[in-house]
DNA sequence: GATTGATCTTGACAAATGTCAAGAAATTTT
DNA sequence: AAAATTTCTTGACATTTGTCAAGATCAATC
């Protein structure tokens, strides 16, 4: 499992075999079933996770029982909470797996010893949060701006791995639209 | 101006007193009235720039014309374009002052020497990139999960200075409703 | 202090989106 | 293969929000 992560990095940054050795050592691993917690809210979660295999989601379930899908995390992407994580809060997020999935993580703390001891480690971990911002703000500009029908658009242009692959009730609620409303906007561009 | 800075630095982060001379020595100082701009879209933006005093605002023009705000910033906030910065791009996004403002501009090539060269200060610059990450996460959450009710509740909650400082319309694009549906939302929540 | 421009409110109506419910289709589990 | 579960679609209707227009209020400028 640990071969995925390397290749991930080995394609953003070079380092030494010693510096794999070291992530290696403290890196935990974790298997996941389908619809299986890695974090469940009011817990605290003190990781860094990094999917290696399969899918995962990052929802905030409202006082009606809504979810809101915060984030996406397939294959060789980062999940976890930064507000736990820095604060020591628990957290107010689910995460789950949406298929069977292989999780590595990496402590607070040791992960933040691999930041300050290699430098380009550092720096691609600058890189990420900045590259993070900017989908963030794109995901913002979307959601203030777009109809049902454009995010919707939006969506399937810019993730067409994703959303081949999680039902469309999830791409609904992390568009913030209703199921039907999207239902309806996704027949109504096939017919154009 | 520099003084500004220098506490809010001071507040975070312990330097030397040559550290704070050789970032002095690479700052760029702006004064803006109102509405003059910072960074109009189209030309390419390579610069942090740190609010001293004053407001400014970023925001993207769609082919309607209509403006979407992306951010506000007030004194001691970060602006800028981590798209424009990054890849070098022209900007998608306008930036202009909502009151006469004094601005600290450090070019990107100034700021991550700086950053490459004080530990400390990358601490800082990464700790903010993780700020930042949570404050856009609540941000989309208000945008998918709540009423235009509860957003505008939301935001003069977290906002109490900012939303008495800026024109209702402004808040309004910022949130995605339109300045009508706000004014009678506000209306509305007084009377109760 | 008169004028101008910006901001805010309100009404009437239109359009977009949500809700509820039911059934069809697809997928997973047994 | 049958049963169970999940997903998707559709209709009817309610609710929310947007749009346009007009006037009122407020603030800035000369």
């Amino acid at each position: 499992m640990f071969d995925i992560f390397r290749k991930y990095l080995e394609d953003k940054i070079t380092l030494t075999d010693m510096d794999y050795e070291f992530i290696e050592s403290v890196a935990l691993f974790k298997k996941l079933r389908k619809r299986q917690y890695l974090l469940q809210a009011g817990s605290v979660f003190r990781f860094h996770a990094f999917v290696c295999k399969g899918f995962l989601r990052n929802y905030y379930v409202d006082e009606k029982g809504q979810e809101h899908i915060m984030q996406f995390a397939p294959e060789n992407y980062w999940t976890g909470d930064f507000g736990s994580m820095n604060y020591g809060l628990p957290s107010k997020y689910d995460i789950d797996a949406v298929e069977d999935s292989e999780i590595l993580l990496l402590q607070k703390e040791d992960f933040e010893m691999i930041r300050k001891t290699i430098p380009s480690f550092n720096d691609f971990v600058n890189e990420t949060l900045k590259k993070n911002a900017l989908v963030l703000q794109e995901r913002i500009y979307a959601n203030i701006s777009l109809t049902a029908k454009e995010k919707y658009g939006d969506f399937i242009a810019k993730y067409p791995t994703i959303s081949n692959r999680v039902p469309l009730h999830m791409i609904a609620s992390y568009l913030g639209v209703s199921a039907e409303t999207l239902s309806r906007v996704r027949t109504q561009s096939a017919k154009k």
